[in-house]
DNA sequence: CGTCTTCTTGAATTCCTTCAATACATGTGG
DNA sequence: CCACATGTATTGAAGGAATTCAAGAAGACG
């Protein structure tokens, strides 16, 4: 998002705006709180998640560098409907909701692209849904890990994701319980899919995972 | 939608449009092809879904009078990642693309109530996902018919949803089996919750309806 | 009526969850 | 640097929820 910004739109907001360092595992906003603000991820790695009544921590989205964060509740004037947290360290830009609704107002290409963001989520968020309500939890795993790829990258041996979960985080990103997280993990490793080593995951068989993603 | 655009804006979309009429089971788009115009419902109402390989129906959104239809794919500059169809004899609007993008170029209200709305659906398509992923079969049919009946609202009784929807529809919308939403179905009528008769349905109880909805 | 779709029920099976116990890791204070 | 505490990961076993397959009943419609 924030590079698809032109230079000119990009100072009206910092001039309004200030940065902010999270450490690792600390809030950026609170499910139900209203929010005062939009955030540009500078850096750092953040989720987004709702946790119910028994504790279990639904994943709803990610964002790395370049994200725009928290403008689903400014623009639709409700509290948050997630809370955030940084998966690790990690430096926001916080933008006063006037500032960000006045540029959206005054600027129409701002205000495309901020369209174009809602629906390429809105598309996201369908394209989950539909695989959520009828892929096996296995599939939905193999899934999970390919996005996570594609969103942080992978170390410097193109294998390793490029993001630090725990089990239980995964579990939450997938929609399962943490113990059928870990026990799939292993099947797939069983049938060398991936290898794992502690929290860091290496996909060694993309196009074997891609077609397990595909499985119902 | 439609009752939120100023008599203006209307008029210079309708100049550039025609109506539709559909019949029950007729089709408005299908997946995968290009979207040549945004469709708004006059009258009606339409299930928009997508299709796996063993054909099983997973129903994305509804639709009914007002609503607005074909924008994500139009937005986004993708195809179709739905198919829309009838659910009873239907008449549309049909919008030209190019008529759409104008107005929302030149149109900074219109725009923002775009905005809006892409708000509202990402918010809805969160909710669901996170009710998908953790909760019940028994609790996501609850929760769909309460939906239904905010969404169709009630015959004249004030009990019956103003729709009428195959099992395997419902099924479609919980994201089960056929057989499963039948069974559940049965359950929730042997604890008083709702009746049948044929594909009408009663809701009996709303607030055990929505107890039940919470569950996990 | 007869045909076709939709609905319903039964039974077997698979997948996933839950609970419980154990190992491993990490970090802190002594 | 060790010992302990805490959080995370793993594995087993039992139970439950939902799916699948199969077959029959009820409705819809020409």
């Amino acid at each position: 998002m924030l590079d698809r910004i032109k230079p000119e739109t990009l100072s009206r907001l910092r001039s309004a705006s200030h940065e902010q360092w999270l450490q690792k595992g600390s809030m950026l906003f609170h499910e139900g709180k209203n929010p005062s603000d939009v955030y540009f991820v500078l850096k750092g790695k953040l989720k987004l998640y709702t946790t119910d009544q028994q504790g279990r921590e639904q994943i709803i989205h990610l964002a790395a560098g370049g994200d725009l964060m928290g403008y689903r509740a400014v623009l639709g004037g409700d509290s948050f409907s997630c809370s955030a947290s940084a998966l690790e360290d990690s430096t926001v830009l916080v933008v006063p909701k006037e500032a960000f609704l006045n540029v959206l107002d005054s600027d129409a290409e701002f205000s495309f692209a901020v369209i174009r963001l809602l629906t390429a989520e809105l598309r996201h968020a369908e394209h989950h849904l539909a695989g959520l309500a009828r892929k096996s939890v296995r599939a939905r795993l193999a899934e999970v890990l390919l996005i996570l790829a594609e969103k942080f990258g992978y170390e410097t041996d193109g294998e390793t994701i490029a993001v630090t979960l725990t089990r239980e985080e995964i579990a939450g990103l997938v929609g399962t319980a943490t113990e059928t997280a870990i026990r799939l993990l292993h099947a797939l490793k069983e049938e060398g899919l991936l290898a794992t080593s502690g929290k860091k995951i290496r996909l060694l068989d993309k196009v074997g995972l891609r077609r397990t993603s595909e499985d119902l």
